[in-house]
DNA sequence: GGATGCATCCCGGAATAGAATGATTCTCGA
DNA sequence: TCGAGAATCATTCTATTCCGGGATGCATCC
């Protein structure tokens, strides 16, 4: 084991140019790390995931075309051995979840960064995973309530976008009973008192976007 | 007029650690802008402002501490003459005009900058105003229509916490009929269609925050 | 093959929300 | 000081939401 293999290759995806242009700086004082790509949205990302083979990859979640989640299923797809570090400015322990689950091994709030970045980069190169505290606090208060169905999901939307219950029946082609079901499974999985409630919560947890 | 007079002091009050690394990357080549100061939070930043002057203040709007809308009126009430360009993620017309109502120059999107932000730095510094052309078209989508007052913006946040017309009514100390008629004069004033689509349009549009 | 979870449908009833209208008080700025 | 806009309360009526309950096909997983 040398002190000085090849350095880490890094790619970096974010809409926000001057968020790119930070972690550059941040990264070209290392010896050990080199950024070898950027990408502003998901379909560059795989171009560049593809011509340059990074070793970690920074990866935003909210970009003007594909969602940073279909991105990395897609990288993860064609790479299985991609790693990933997702890195966003949104909390929201379902979108966390989500991420994970697609295949990245660390999620990082955009606020909380500072030196943390560098070791995360050098420790999911190095084969491990690593959530932030504040991440995995968020995680772990919503373990034990089940998570809504992709159904329950599409509903919510609906509803967030404020349409009646009959009226999302008609659109969903489904007898506005069925909604009335999946809207009371919505609030108790969620412990919402009412929709508007059920949205915010929802909002705040990732499970639906505005 | 000299091509090279006293370069143009800088000060970056965002809590990004990395966005404030990119503003400076960014800043550093330039011969007639200087980064003379950084700040985290809306303490800090006044702090920062009385120590350095600065002639331009880049301001993020959500921050720890003080929103950045209070920190631009502190500002501007010690120094009338302070030049501010607000710098956030979010869009949301009602957060702008707030904003430039509390004596902002100018209102940019992260997303939407590069080059852009160091022809505004000079511009806001030249005495100009510049509004992105991207906010500049919400603030006109919504110029004809009247603004919540605060009772309304109130009684709002207490119906996206989920609270019921009765509950609210309870907590303002006021009747349930009241409450009724201004949730009808916010559906009314935001076009909603029900209570839950009030409070998503109202996200969106910065009146509420979650 | 049984268990589990999902989506669907149906019912009835109580509570809440929303529309329409009118009236009173108060403040603030022209 | 006059008037506009706010906030308040009230009444009536209808639509919608929410809460019980129960029931059916249809997957998937062990």
């Amino acid at each position: 084991m040398t002190s000085k293999p090849n350095p880490i290759k890094v790619l970096v995806v974010d809409d926000h140019p001057l968020l790119r242009e930070g972690i550059a700086a941040l990264i070209m004082n290392q010896t050990d790390i080199n950024l070898v790509a950027e990408a502003s949205n998901g379909r560059e990302a795989i171009e560049k995931f593809r011509s340059h083979r990074p070793d970690v990859t920074l990866m935003d979640l909210q970009m003007p075309d594909m969602s940073g989640i279909d991105t990395i299923i897609a990288i993860r797809h064609e790479f299985p051995q991609a790693r990933i570090i997702v890195l966003t400015t949104y909390a929201g322990d379902v979108l966390a979840q989500r991420a994970l689950k697609a295949g990245a091994q660390s999620y990082m709030l955009k606020g909380h960064v500072r030196k943390d970045l560098l070791d995360t980069i050098r420790s999911v190169h190095a084969g491990r995973k690593s959530i932030q505290s504040e991440v995995a606090a968020q995680l772990a208060d919503h373990v034990t309530d089940d998570a809504l169905t992709s159904r329950e999901v599409e509903v919510l939307a609906l509803v967030a976008a404020g349409n009646s219950n009959k009226l999302i029946a008609d659109k969903l082609s489904i007898a506005d009973e069925t909604v009335k079901g999946h809207v009371s499974s919505i609030l108790s999985k969620l412990g919402a008192n009412d929709r508007t409630h059920a949205v915010t919560l929802a909002l705040k947890r990732g499970i639906i976007q505005l």
